[in-house]
DNA sequence: GTCTATAAAAGGATAGAC
DNA sequence: GTCTATCCTTTTATAGAC
């Protein structure tokens, strides 16, 4: 019992560092939180915290893994469509401190030294192919039509969505989900132009 | 002689320093770019560099704002349109540390507190207005149909580019001038919907 | 698992000489 | 306009006790 006491008990202070960091972070910027201000919100010194995250980076990157596990379950696991996409933008905006680290801790880890550039990079491919399957599962289901550059199309969703956010940083009165929303449904008029209009 | 010398020189100096920021910025990223790494190259010492911008803030605030007058003077005075847009993308293709200061430090500002929030809000707004510009001349010289929300359009295309440049920083292969002109060419195509193919 | 203590480094900024 | 010298602050990280 102590032993699963234990183990219970720090996992549970894992996923509030977690969370408090995000806090944090919303507050102070990625740049300007500091691992002590995050271990004191959750009642520990700066080298306590450091016993569950061993670096500024790792902890960052914990946090983000977090959040695509947790969409990956909610949201596309198997095939990824775009509802689920939209779904996760909107739940973004109730979470702020995501959206700011996201945006700037990729932007510090796009260099190419940096601890977190690997994983970022990866990152980036892996949603590319997530919204890959969104322009494929549209097709299949006759959303969109056969005018579509598949590759091309999922890239422009992911920039638009990153740069949405962008945007919505610095302006919270942007409807991301609206925007993406009749970006998507752009697309899928210009996928159908050309088809005969008998179609059912 | 000898005040204009100087001023000559002061000036060249700052503009020695503004364009070697880019490459530590380009080198090590925006946070762990330091002012004594910059003042180095230029030959000089830290506080000797703290005599031309007092602070981090003022120096990439002052690099950002070079560029844009810059850019303004080449390809947006007056009205802006579109292929002035894809010329200065272009040309940011050239100066990464351009692209990865403007990402990293418009992230790391749009805390609310941070030094060069309210300029990075204004910028955004100026971009916009920029970008609808580029939309209007595109509606009077019948590139666009009627079918077009100009904020819509004129904010997808600065989410889109922005979006774009984030993902360049971690993979240069990427054709930021093709993706956008493509999701210009559709937003074009969609404009025209509904049209009577009469028009000449 | 958490603390105290402390190291070690680096960053930004200032004072004052030249 | 630039340097030397220096300060202060902050940050991450480690060693070792409990």
């Amino acid at each position: 019992m102590t032993r699963r006491g234990q183990y219970a008990k720090g996992a549970a202070k894992r996923e509030e560092i977690l969370a408090v960091a995000l806090d944090v972070v919303a507050e102070f910027g990625c740049r300007n939180a500091s691992n002590r201000e995050i271990a004191n919100r959750v009642g520990l010194t700066q080298p306590g915290l450091m016993h569950y995250f061993g670096s500024r980076e790792e902890l960052y990157m914990a946090v983000l893994k977090a959040r695509d596990e947790r969409d990956t379950a909610a949201h596309w696991d198997g095939n990824a469509n775009f509802q689920g996409f939209l779904d996760v933008i909107a739940h973004n905006t109730r979470v702020p401190g995501l959206v700011q680290l996201y945006v700037e801790f990729s932007a510090e880890a796009s260099i190419g030294k940096h601890p977190a550039h690997e994983y970022f990079t990866e990152r980036y491919q892996w949603a590319r192919e997530l919204s890959k399957q969104s322009v494929r599962a549209a097709q299949e289901s006759g959303e969109f039509g056969p005018n579509v550059d598949e590759d091309l199309v999922a890239d422009i969703i992911v920039a638009t969505a990153d740069g949405l956010q962008q945007q919505w940083l610095l302006d919270r009165s942007i409807d991301m989900v609206a925007r993406l929303q009749a970006v998507w449904d752009g697309i899928a008029a210009l996928s159908h132009l050309g088809e005969s209009p008998v179609s059912s």
